[in-house]
DNA sequence: TTGACACCACTCCATGTGTAGTACTACGTT
DNA sequence: AACGTAGTACTACACATGGAGTGGTGTCAA
C-alpha cells in the first residue's frame, strides 16, 4: 500500500539527499534511506515505488530547500544596482549554497545518475533550465549591470567554485576563493558587449 | 600474488575509468573492471590489493591520457598572442576534454568518493592544483593577455561548462555553448586589473 | 467497525571478496 | 633435448553482505 503522510514523506527525501552526498547514487536503496531516516526497514519501500522515483523527488527536494523564500527574494531588491552589490550578492549566493552541502552534492550525483536516466536528465534539464531563467529573470528585473550572458557566466564560475570547495576544500583557502568571487564579478562586469547570440531567458523578454 | 604486466595494467585502469563514468564509484568493484576489461574474474584482484588502490591509480591514468603531448603542447606556443588566440585555445581545450568524456565522468565521480576518503583527496588535490598551476605557468610562458587570476577564472567557467555539456546535454545548444566560451574570454580579457591576493602560481614566478 | 499507517519478519535473490588451485608460456639450466 | 622454475592467465569455490518485495500485526482515530 501507498502511504501518503506528508511529512514522513519530506523526511524520506532529506534523508535520501544525504544518503546521496554520502553514499553516492548507487549507495541510495530503500534501506539505506530507511536507516538515515531512522525509521523501520521496508518503509521507504511503502513510500516510493522504486528507486527512480526517490531519485526525480530528491531533486526536487534540494530545489525546495535552496529556494531563499519571498522574504530574502524581496530583500535583495533592496540596495544599490551597482557592480559592489552583484558582488556582495554572489558572495550571498556561494555561501548560501555552500551551506546546505548535501544538497549540492546530492545534485551532482544526480547529474552523474542522469547520463544512465534518460527520465532523470530529462526532469533535471527542465529544474536547471528554469533556475538559470530566474536568476537571469531576477538580475535583469533588479537592473543590475550585466546581461543575460553575464549572469550564466557568473553561474559557470561559482558552480565551480562551489563544486571545488566542497570536493577539495585544500585546494583554494578561503581568502582565496572570496577574491576569486571579487574577481570574477568585477572582471565580467568591466564592459558589456551586446551578447553574439541570445542565450535562454533573453528570448523570454 | 601481485601481477605486473604493464599493458595489463593499464587495460585494466582504462576499464576502471569507464566503469567510474558508467556505474559510479560505488560500482567500481574489481568484477565490474574485469567484466569491462574483457578479462577473467579475479583478474583485477590480483593487480590491485583493494579497491582504494583501483581509485587512485585511475585518477593519474585520466590525467595521463588527458595530457595532450608536446607536440601539441608545442603547437601551443605558436600564433599570435592576443584575446582571439586565446578564445581559440579555449574552445580547443573544451572539445579536447569533451572528447574524452568517460575520463571527464570518471574524475566527478572520483572527486565525489573524494569527500569520503581523506586519502583520496589529498591525491586529487595535488593533481588538480598541479593542473592548474601548469595551466597557470603556460599562460604565462606563452605570453598571453590575462594574469593568473584570468587563467583560473577561465578554469573555473570552462569546467562548469563542460560538465554541463556532458551530463546536461540538451541545456544548452551547441552554438550556445561555443558563444558562452568566445564571450567568456572576451569579457575576462577586457581589461587586466591587479588580483587583490596572488592565486597559485602567481607566488611560483 | 473501518481504514490508514507504523512497524516487523521472512523469503528470494544478486553480487562481491578473497583465495586456493590449475594450466600455460617463456626462459634458463643441465 | 629434456627439465625445472617463475610469472602469469584463468577457474572455481567458500563465505558474507545486503537489498527487494511482500505479507502480516498492532494501533489509533474517525
Amino acid at each position: 500500500m501507498v502511504r501518503r503522510n506528508p511529512e514522513r514523506r519530506a523526511a524520506l527525501l532529506d534523508a535520501a539527499i544525504e544518503v546521496l552526498a554520502q553514499e553516492g547514487a548507487r549507495g541510495l536503496t530503500f534501506r539505506a534511506v530507511d536507516r538515515q531516516a531512522g525509521v523501520p526497514a521496508g518503509t521507504a519501500s511503502n513510500y516510493f515505488a522504486n528507486r527512480e522515483e526517490i531519485l526525480t523527488q530528491a531533486g526536487g527536494r534540494v530545489y525546495e530547500r535552496l529556494d531563499p523564500g519571498e522574504a530574502a527574494l524581496a530583500s535583495g531588491l533592496q540596495g544599490p544596482r551597482d557592480r559592489a552589490r552583484v558582488t556582495a550578492l554572489m558572495h550571498d549566493l556561494v555561501d548560501r549554497v555552500a551551506a546546505f552541502p548535501t544538497g549540492f552534492l546530492a545534485l551532482l550525483e544526480l547529474r552523474l545518475e542522469a547520463t544512465r536516466r534518460p527520465h532523470l536528465r530529462e526532469i533535471l534539464t527542465e529544474r536547471v533550465r528554469a533556475d538559470v531563467d530566474f536568476n537571469i529573470s531576477y538580475h535583469r528585473e533588479t537592473g543590475r549591470p550585466g546581461d543575460a550572458t553575464t549572469v550564466v557566466l557568473l553561474w559557470l564560475a561559482l558552480n565551480w567554485l562551489i563544486l571545488e570547495r566542497l570536493t577539495l576544500p585544500d585546494l583554494f583557502a578561503p581568502e582565496q576563493r572570496g577574491d576569486l568571487v571579487t574577481a570574477l564579478v568585477d572582471r565580467l562586469l568591466a564592459d558589456q558587449p551586446a551578447p553574439t547570440r541570445p542565450v535562454p531567458g533573453d528570448a523570454a523578454q
